[in-house]
DNA sequence: TAGGCCATCTGGTCCT
DNA sequence: AGGACCAGATGGCCTA
């Protein structure tokens, strides 16, 4: 809990003071939040947290909220910890994308997939093999690719979602598509 | 310099 | 009640 270090600059004047009508920053900081808390990450750490003007209700000037009974110094710790839970949140869903990274079959490029386009080749990679067992079953199969970006409307595009670099690259799904349908034909023509 | 991608903070809502 | 999840906002980094 690297992040309630901060708590240590705490204004003693906001100890045991109510909500009721305190008023909360325009930007929603506390001046305790300098994110230090990538020093266990190793990664790269913000000068300054976001912003909090997010969502509807926070976009006034000030904010008003009933008495609580929870003090300041409560209430900065609370958010603290939140901050700490959602960093090692996103930290979990990064690894999830990083695994999945690793599975996707695709042209070794310069620099790593974005997330959208981790999605997406996964996406299209779930559906060659979908109609790669379509095709051993002898079913028709599920999901037409493309090869150009010329498609019309209803096909699948493969290169859906990728960014202009990307459409430089070979065409990663053209190939692990083709690889896995013949590896189909030759698992159908050898029996 | 603009735009894409990302990490982080934040408050609201949902769930246990 | 508290944690998980979500989406908006912001600013940093990088590349064309």
């Amino acid at each position: 809990m690297r992040s309630l270090e901060m708590t240590a600059s705490w204004n003693e004047e906001d100890e045991d003071v109510e909500v009721e009508d305190m008023e909360i920053r325009k930007d929603g900081r506390d001046d305790l939040t300098e994110s230090s808390s990538d020093e266990a990450t190793g990664k790269k750490r913000r000068k300054h947290g976001g912003s909090a003007s997010s969502g509807s209700a926070s976009s006034g000037t000030t904010i008003r909220r009933r008495k609580t009974c929870i003090s300041a110094r409560e209430r900065n710790l609370r958010r603290l910890e939140s901050n700490e839970r959602e960093r090692m949140r996103m930290h979990s869903l990064n690894d999830a994308f990083e695994q999945l990274r690793e599975v996707i079959p695709h042209i070794k490029m310069e620099r790593k997939l974005s997330k959208i386009e981790t999605l997406t080749l996964a996406k299209n990679y779930i559906m060659a093999l979908t109609n790669v067992i379509c095709d051993m079953r002898g079913e028709e199969k599920h999901y037409t690719f493309v090869q150009d970006m010329e498609s019309d409307g209803g096909e699948i595009d493969l290169n859906n979602g990728m960014d202009e670099t990307s459409n430089q690259e070979p065409n990663n799904n053209s190939i692990y598509q083709e690889n896995l349908e013949a590896r189909s034909d030759n698992s159908v023509n050898s029996r």
